[in-house]
DNA sequence: CTGACTGCAAAAGCTTTGCAGAGCC
DNA sequence: GGCTCTGCAAAGCTTTTGCAGTCAG
């Protein structure tokens, strides 16, 4: 069941990244960054990485902008907000997820393993932007 | 800027399975459901609609479950629970989305549009026939 | 050495779109 | 009649996967 894993030079990158950026970045997003260190980085690569880190706990899908899905390494409980114009997704102050779960566990029956609050709208950057 | 409608018998019939059904469908499962009635109905025609009724706000995806889009018809405020295992979507009761958008409405400095709340985790079902 | 990991490129989805014809108003 | 809508099929994108070679332990 468990997984052996290897030590990865690419493996450490992506986390790396995911760590040091705000963006919430997709596959692609961290793909042409790490390029520019790592000219032979493929896109693959940067797919089952995340996937494994996924899986690990390390890193979790945030929300899917325009089919693209988005990722952020896990900190504390937050949550985010999407904008709808440029699709930018920022992180909000932590927020205890624990009441919301405590609410509704009793009607579901089975087992709450996450919680994934999204607001959207226009950021405040697009809103003065295009006034309207 | 407006879009001007015609009427469609394809865009009520898919609206209405949409109001009918409490499975959150994706394009393709209403797809095949409709072509049991409507054998001529075209997925094309399915995703066409989808994203109008998105624009006119009486449908939203809900969550990306699988690398494909849920759709549910707009009703009130209320929140989901997705299940890792089967991949089904349920609602949960009605849930106040304004406390929370009141709570982060300074932090943004943008306009909030829309909140979407999705619990995860194992549902009571697939609780039951795997047990560990 | 062994088996996990990678790059590459092809394959596999899901979703969108161009086009010619049909249908609404 | 004009413009929207549809079916069909092709195209477009994101994500996954097979393979042969590389690398970590």
């Amino acid at each position: 069941m468990e997984k052996k894993l290897r030590h990865s030079h690419q493996r450490d990158m992506i986390y790396n990244y995911m760590l040091s950026t705000k963006e919430h970045p997709s596959a692609e997003m961290i793909y042409e960054d790490l390029k520019k260190i790592e000219p032979n980085l493929s896109l693959g690569t940067v797919y089952r990485n995340l996937k494994l880190l996924e899986e690990l706990g390390m890193v979790r899908k945030v929300t899917n902008v325009n089919n693209v899905e988005r990722y952020d390494a896990m900190t504390n409980d937050h949550i985010h907000f999407v904008c709808d114009e440029c699709g930018s997704v920022v992180d909000l102050p932590e927020y205890d997820n624990e009441e919301i779960k405590a609410k509704f566990s009793n009607h579901i029956g089975g087992k709450i393993e996450w919680v994934n609050i999204i607001l959207g709208g226009k950021c405040k950057c697009c809103c003065d932007k295009y006034s309207n």
